[in-house]
DNA sequence: TTGCAAATTGGAATCATTCCAACTCATTCC
DNA sequence: GGAATGAGTTGGAATGATTCCAATTTGCAA
């Protein structure tokens, strides 16, 4: 069962959510709520399912209207790999993401600014890139305690 | 209407697919040059419009399998952004790539080996990497000259 | 020529996502 | 207070890319 918002992430989806004149709803705060308890990289179903739990009631298109919300308002990012589900991630810090192949867990990889420099700079004159989007496949031999889950 | 590949070209398809035990066939011959013919990242869909013209009979599932045989044999790369419909790419340098959201044209941006070797060294101790995708998602001012098609 | 395995084909099935029209709910305005 | 408004929610239908499948076809090899 999904903890309640602390004050502060409660306030933080207040003003993220009023930027783009928007509001909270009982809804928003439990798909918000699950995202912010378990840093899996859940997919769509995942916080379906781990939502329900608190609202019986929650319908999956609401899941899709709250999360691509958020995405809309910047609270949190989309990630994308091949043609799987997509997944959310409520870590706002510039960080690329890396696949493990054989169990399918997406882990956070930080991401150095000059790393992120030396990319832009790559770009030819002309182009100009709001985004990027880094993520490695491999394996990794995922210890427990190194998980990306808090 | 598709070229005939260049004799060096269908040494290549045959070489490729003659490692992992597979032959050369009308059908793939087709598929490979049509994506030789316009690098302009093609989707499925593009590459079976185009290949039609050269053989009306070719189906769908068909262009489906030699792509999907021609990335298992690495002769071609997939793109995929965000989830839309994936690309192809017969670029095999190490290259990154630049989404226009504009035109919805992808661009081929190429990688300098020491970016790529700074990236390789981000991943912390345990984490093994074979793959590494990097897509800038922006605007350009892409004038004729500077398309990525050939 | 016969037989086999790989490749191809068209259509059905799948699955994530989007769309839509009806409904709920809080708020504003008289 | 009660009606009007509009955002948000809901369930189910629709969409669209991709995969699956069973029935041919093809190219070789025995």
């Amino acid at each position: 069962m999904i903890q309640k918002l602390s004050e502060h992430d409660r306030e933080k989806l207040q003003e993220s959510l009023a930027t783009s004149g928007q509001k909270v709803t009982a809804q928003r705060e439990i798909v918000f709520a699950v995202l912010l308890a378990k840093r899996d990289h859940p997919t769509v179903e995942d916080v379906f399912q781990r939502a329900r739990e608190s609202m019986p009631g929650l319908s999956l298109a609401t899941v899709y209207n709250c999360l691509e919300t958020f995405v809309g308002c910047g609270l949190v990012r989309q990630v994308n790999h091949e043609r799987e589900s997509t997944r959310y991630c409520p870590n706002l810090a510039p960080h690329a993401h890396f696949r493990d192949e054989a169990t399918g867990h997406v882990h956070d990889i930080e991401l150095p600014p000059d790393i992120i420099q030396s990319l832009r700079s790559i770009l030819p004159a002309g182009f100009n890139s709001e985004t990027i989007e880094i993520s490695f496949r491999g394996r990794s031999q995922e210890n427990a305690q190194r998980s990306t889950s808090n």
